[in-house]
DNA sequence: ATGAAAGCGCTAACAG
DNA sequence: CTGTTAGCGCTTTCAT
């Protein structure tokens, strides 16, 4: 059943109907008794205003879009969850995607939610092959925020880590420790993530007088086997780093799998620092030190700036706005001294 | 530019416009030319018809929901991803939500869920506690299928895993590499899947010819401390059994750092089957045995259950249907033989 | 092969 | 305080 004919049944006006059922009653003085008359008869006949309706005439669907490249990844489906939230109080619902970190897909989806004519969107590229992506937002008069990466030379809001400090966060914390030789697994060349977390570290080692060759760098992929390569590389030599970042991902499984296999002890022989809190970290064997990124809050701030994007008015450009926020540590026992002080 | 103003611009009807664009040229014998002409100027003009003009007209969105307990639950994510896929072909959107493990939410988004008039729903229900979504879902009039679960009465379909069946293959399992004595960790005492498993556990022993008290359970919460004093209950005896199955979530987490605690190693001292594959499953240490659920498959049927219902006429009533699928067992090397072999 | 026109269910401007 | 009415953008029957 729907407004017109609970208004006739009622003998009413859809109108009266209508304003009365979308909550609007007082601010068009409907009388008390034919509001209570609607609203006993909405009920009973479980009447709820088709939203479809009304969009099409307020021309706004109440609805965003979220673009991620793994939700499966725990990063993104806590983003997912937490973003989630926050807009149901808003009453606005999320349609979920999924690229499965695949550019191309990741553009044709975009091109759907574009399609589905969505108040907004909420993006977390996949790559640092931003160029078509950017493309792509700036013909678009849609609403968007980009989530967990910076597009250079765009115009749109953004919020993201700020990673090099976060590269830093962990190096200082294992040179603290007495560390001189580290070792970062990267997840792959192009992440433009992993490149500032290493700038990071780099800067660190730096400022405490540490020399260009007492950093190694391995990791070409993110894959497990790529991963385990890259730990080979870092772990299967005499003059091995004493101390292990993992840049990204599930790096820290292939370290940790690869210093099994050596008899390599953690922390006592090798320490390590992971990047990315996960539901496992502190269950680990050893509990795992890890950076933590703010998710929780990385999402509010997206939400923060979609809502201001769909509160201008919608022929506004598109306003720059950039939120970095920054990662903690949380120390656990997969640091410690190194065995032998590093010689140079 | 909508439709109409692109028709104008033509000097066409509205009507030939909207047969072309919706791809329905042909059916419709739109002349080559004209059809051309068509594609072109809304090509040059990025003229997309707006579905919600469309829905309306046609009465279906285009869209379903999705609504599970916890999208950062791996296997929930998973599951969402696979229904995504799925769904993207036929070019149906899935709007997610989240009811965050708790029955009220779930109530509230279940009807909100509703009055977005969705196509139809993919449910994952919270608990065990079903009579309040029972009531919901017998009284829309959406087709609803459910997962993970199975919801007694009730009138629809429903995928879920075999939980008995996969009980006992962890138990055989065991029981094969010769352990008698074998605890399980349990994450709460209302999971009706955790009961089903313990059942299939018991038969297993049963069939084995082990008695009653060769079996201890434990566990009644699903939160970390709770799996934690499960773990204590296990494991903190003289007379502890030789093998431990959690029989879901993060209980296996908790068991590793007891056992860790206890010095006990594994496989040699305690051997361990975890439910469910996790992505780090195989990374532990040990590689973790797991039973495994076919997560891809039971996505696949629920989407194949919402597609048959969605194509029946709406009238029609809910038709039951249940798809029950097996759950697997992922050898690896946390089980072994039991050190002194069990005496009564 | 194309056009005209009737709605889908709703809201809001205008009228009383 | 309530009713009338004009669309929002589209699809589809009916007409030609």
């Amino acid at each position: 059943m729907n407004l017109s004919e609970l208004a006739q049944h009622l003998d009413l006006a859809i109108s009266t109907v209508s304003r009365v059922l979308s909550g609007n009653a007082k601010k068009y003085r409907i009388s008390e008794t034919t509001a209570q008359r609607i609203l006993a008869a909405a009920e009973e006949h479980n009447v709820i205003p088709d939203p479809l309706g009304a969009s099409l005439r307020k021309g706004s669907l109440g609805m965003i879009g979220l673009l991620v490249p793994d939700i499966t990844n725990p990063f993104f489906s806590h983003l997912a969850r937490s973003i989630e939230l926050e807009l149901r109080d808003a009453n606005i619902a999320v349609q979920l995607c999924d690229s499965s970190e695949e550019v191309e897909t990741e553009a044709r989806l975009f091109q759907k939610l574009l399609a589905r004519r969505l108040d907004g969107l909420i993006i977390a590229p996949v790559g640092s092959d931003t160029r078509g992506l950017s493309d792509l937002i700036e013909n678009s008069k849609m609403p968007i925020v980009v989530i967990d990466r910076v597009i250079p030379g765009l115009q749109i809001p953004s919020v993201s880590l700020d990673n090099a400090h976060a590269g830093k966060l962990a190096a200082e914390h294992l040179i603290k420790a007495g560390h001189r030789k580290i070792g970062c697994l990267r997840g792959s060349y192009e992440s433009q993530s992993d490149q500032e977390r290493l700038r990071g570290v780099q800067e660190a080692m730096a400022e405490a007088g540490l020399k260009g060759d007492d950093l190694s760098v391995a990791g070409k992929g993110s894959s497990r086997t790529a991963s385990l390569d890259g730990a080979r590389e870092l772990l299967d030599r005499k003059d091995r780093p004493t101390a292990i970042v993992t840049l990204s991902g599930q790096g820290i499984l292939a370290v940790l799998e690869r210093a099994t296999a050596l008899g390599l002890a953690i922390p006592e022989q090798l320490s390590v620092i992971a990047f990315d809190e996960q539901p496992w970290s502190p269950f680990m064997n050893p509990p795992l030190t890890t950076i933590s990124q703010p998710v929780a809050e990385m999402a509010g701030e997206a939400v923060k700036f979609l809502k201001a994007a769909l509160a201008e008015k919608s022929d506004a450009p598109l306003k720059a706005a950039e939120k970095v926020l920054q990662a903690s540590i949380c120390e656990r026992l997969s640091v410690g001294k190194p065995v032998i002080s590093a010689t140079k």
